[in-house]
DNA sequence: CTGTAATCCTGCGAGC
DNA sequence: TGCTCGCAGGATTACA
């Protein structure tokens, strides 16, 4: 699924298309969508102009000339883009609004891992990502992540994945940050010097620019709000590598499991350090 | 506070 | 070819 680089491509490529324009009327697909926090549907913005296309973390917001704010996000296999309306519609349809020139925007998602939400206005949808989200990663100061890292003894991988102390990361540039910084994916927070906080929290933001600069990773499903694929999977350096050589010392990088999920690293380049 | 597993779904590739 | 199995860009909840 989409982590921050390809939810940051999406609103990007949404903005041109949506910005100004009205929406009609909203449809939904048979099978609902899941887990909504707000069902306020009753309450559609059918006639409302869309003034901004935004991201917090891996969610996305949109706001009209109305209060209420429309939440999305794409889970593991979600596609929120904007097709001309002549184009038949595709499996997996959930949600979708005409708009007035001649284009549909279209909430597309097989695996129903998303969600779409209205909230009542800019308010409730701020508390409510906010209540979940730590700060962006391109906005996070030194000292509030050595800190973070350096309270616990949970592994620097499912530091990354905790959306409360990072926003928008997932698990593939998880990975990637984590060889970039030289550290394993086990090695437990509070064995972590400050240098190699810091050095972490460099190899995120830099992993995100390059991936937001290639317009994401397509492994699958994913596509931007133009529906064009991304170009990043082609620069991981772990990340679905198990078994071929390091790109900086030709060990062959190796996949273990931590936190849940699949984690891809090179046991040269990342010394498993502490694990606590 | 941790960590783990299960859960929600569909689809695809590997292996037999 | 057809089947089963495992796995997948995520977030939440329950439980040890």
């Amino acid at each position: 699924m989409p982590e921050l680089p390809e939810v940051e491509t999406v609103v990007r490529d949404l903005r041109p298309l949506l910005i100004g324009r009205r929406l009609g009327r909203v449809r939904t697909g048979p099978h609902g969508l899941r887990r909504p926090w707000l069902k306020a549907w009753t309450k559609p913005l059918t006639g409302a102009v869309v003034e901004a296309v935004n991201r917090r973390g891996k969610w996305i917001v949109v706001s009209t000339d109305r209060p209420e704010r429309l939440v999305v996000h794409l889970g593991m296999t979600g596609q929120l883009t904007v097709a001309d309306a002549g184009v038949p519609a595709p499996d997996h349809l959930h949600l979708w609004f005409d708009l007035d020139d001649g284009h549909e925007l279209r909430f597309r998602d097989p695996r129903r891992f998303g969600s779409a939400d209205l909230f009542p206005d800019a308010a409730a949808a701020e508390a409510f990502l906010d209540a979940r989200l730590g700060p962006e990663p391109f906005d996070l100061p030194a000292d509030v992540f050595r800190a973070a890292v350096a309270r616990t003894t949970r592994p620097l991988k499912a530091l990354l994945l905790d959306q409360s102390v990072v926003a928008g990361v997932g698990n593939i540039y998880a990975d990637e940050a984590l060889h970039r910084a030289g550290l394993h994916p086990e090695t437990r927070g509070h064995a972590v010097t400050p240098a190699q906080a810091d050095a972490l929290r460099e190899a995120v933001a830099a992993v995100l620019t390059l991936a937001i600069e290639c317009r994401g990773s397509t492994i699958r499903d994913y596509v931007g709000g133009s529906g064009l694929k991304g170009g990043f999977q082609t620069e991981f350096r772990v990340y679905g590598r198990t078994g071929e050589p390091c790109g900086g010392c030709a060990t062959a990088l190796e996949r273990i499991r931590v936190a849940g999920r699949s984690s891809h690293y090179c046991p040269a380049c990342q010394p498993v350090g502490d694990r606590g």
